[in-house]
DNA sequence: TTGTCACTCTGGACTAGGTCAGATTGAGTC
DNA sequence: GACTCAATCTGACCTAGTCCAGAGTGACAA
């Protein structure tokens, strides 16, 4: 073992030293880095260490991981204010980066209790299942399930799922948004979320659940929104409360 | 190696006894699970192995760890809604918890180039910084820096700084808070943040920063809030927008 | 042009240990 | 009762590998 030298440990002294190369530009975001058995014999150490390393910084939030492809230098996190509910196209394009969506499935089912809660609907209610993932220059940041009360959105199976549901339940229901309800708190990525992400199972990510209302203070749906832990940054703006 | 078995592989199959466990009220919420090193022999199986495991509940906010003490059960995270500035001691008394406050220092200095901007004050302006620690029932679960703009806060350095700030700010100055702007990510804990949360190093917490208005629209101090990541659950209600 | 299949590269999962330093505890002292 | 100090317990940090499965690539055949 390496005594404990200037830098305090192996993982510390790695870890500033891969901070310096990307502060320095010399990896730009989504940059990839070289691979952690490579890593390990460049800093001459076991690839343990070093992945204890690359964790310290993947939870700061400067690299990345995808599932078997590599690490990743993170881009700089996307502003998101959840109470300003414009399509999330819109609000990607402009802070300049590009965004896309796509519906990973889309049906008609019952509502599970903790559902019905939210949706203060009775118990066995229908409700449609949206499931989709949304990308911001070329790499998934969000999987995003929203929850829509059936009886609301007659029809809704049958229109391209892929567009802002803000402005298909605008022109076609005539819906707008009124207040909406949010909880946020960092968890882990599991099953389909992690598959999703292309995240590995347990991985960090921010979740966002928020319940939305309409322009007369009915309750529209809710979404369950899954982050790339290092993707996103929430802001927003209190009036007087 | 043992093979995959029909949990999918160790980690899965330790994460899952484990959360039974929980689940089934057999270790409660801040209970203390037995040592790395027993819990390896329990389940017959390396340290590494078995902590990356503990890793995975930790990530969900299942359980959590401090330094060198051991692994604990996870109590019910706190809801905080940061829009109501009400204070800390009521917001958590509301929950039928038990809240106390530990000042860690308190000082003048000269705000940085990230400060003067946040709090519109021209270079090598006055802040007064005062770092404190926020428990509920017991647990450590907040590190708070405050920075106040010091021209606004004459002589404040002579109070009781572990009592409400809000108080203070009303009782001897006349501000009461307007709005406020909030940023919200998740990131790691590193010296002294980590040191006063009992956190390892590079351990995930949830950082609030945020920037405080008067009542007449003036900046007043920022802050910034690092949360243990399993102990809170951000609240917020949206007016329409 | 398209599809497929073998090969390679990657991180994921796992074994089997050791050393170190901070935290806790308990016996003994004053 | 308060204080000290040594023994012990704990996670932090570290070594040195192996095997596996998914992702990506490139040659080649249909």
């Amino acid at each position: 073992m390496q005594p404990p030298n200037r830098y305090g440990s192996q993982i510390a002294r790695i870890r500033k030293a891969l901070e310096e190369q990307i502060d320095q530009g010399l990896f730009r975001p989504g940059d990839k880095l070289p691979s952690e058995r490579d890593l390990s014999v460049l800093f001459e150490t076991t690839r343990i260490t070093l992945k204890d390393a690359l964790l310290a910084l993947e939870a700061e939030g400067r690299i990345y991981c995808e599932d078997r492809r590599g690490w990743f230098v993170s881009p700089p996190r996307l502003l998101y204010n959840p109470q300003y509910r414009t399509h999330f196209h819109e609000m990607v394009t402009l802070q300049h980066r590009q965004a896309s969506t796509r519906v990973l499935s889309a049906k008609s089912t019952l509502a599970t209790p903790e559902l019905c809660r939210d949706l203060s609907l009775p118990p066995l209610s229908p409700v449609i299942e949206i499931r989709r993932v949304r990308s911001v220059d070329g790499r998934v940041v969000k999987y995003v399930e929203h929850y829509l009360i059936a009886s609301r959105f007659p029809g809704i199976l049958d229109h391209d799922l892929s567009q802002s549901l803000t402005g298909l339940y605008k022109d076609t229901y005539g819906y707008t948004y009124g207040r909406a309800r949010f909880e946020i708190y960092p968890t882990a990525a599991r099953g389909m979320v992690a598959e999703s992400l292309n995240l590995a199972d347990s991985s960090p990510v921010l979740l966002i659940k928020r319940i939305n209302y309409d322009q007369n203070g009915e309750i529209l749906d809710c979404d369950h929104e899954y982050w790339r832990h290092d993707a996103v940054c929430v802001s927003i703006d209190s009036g007087t409360a």
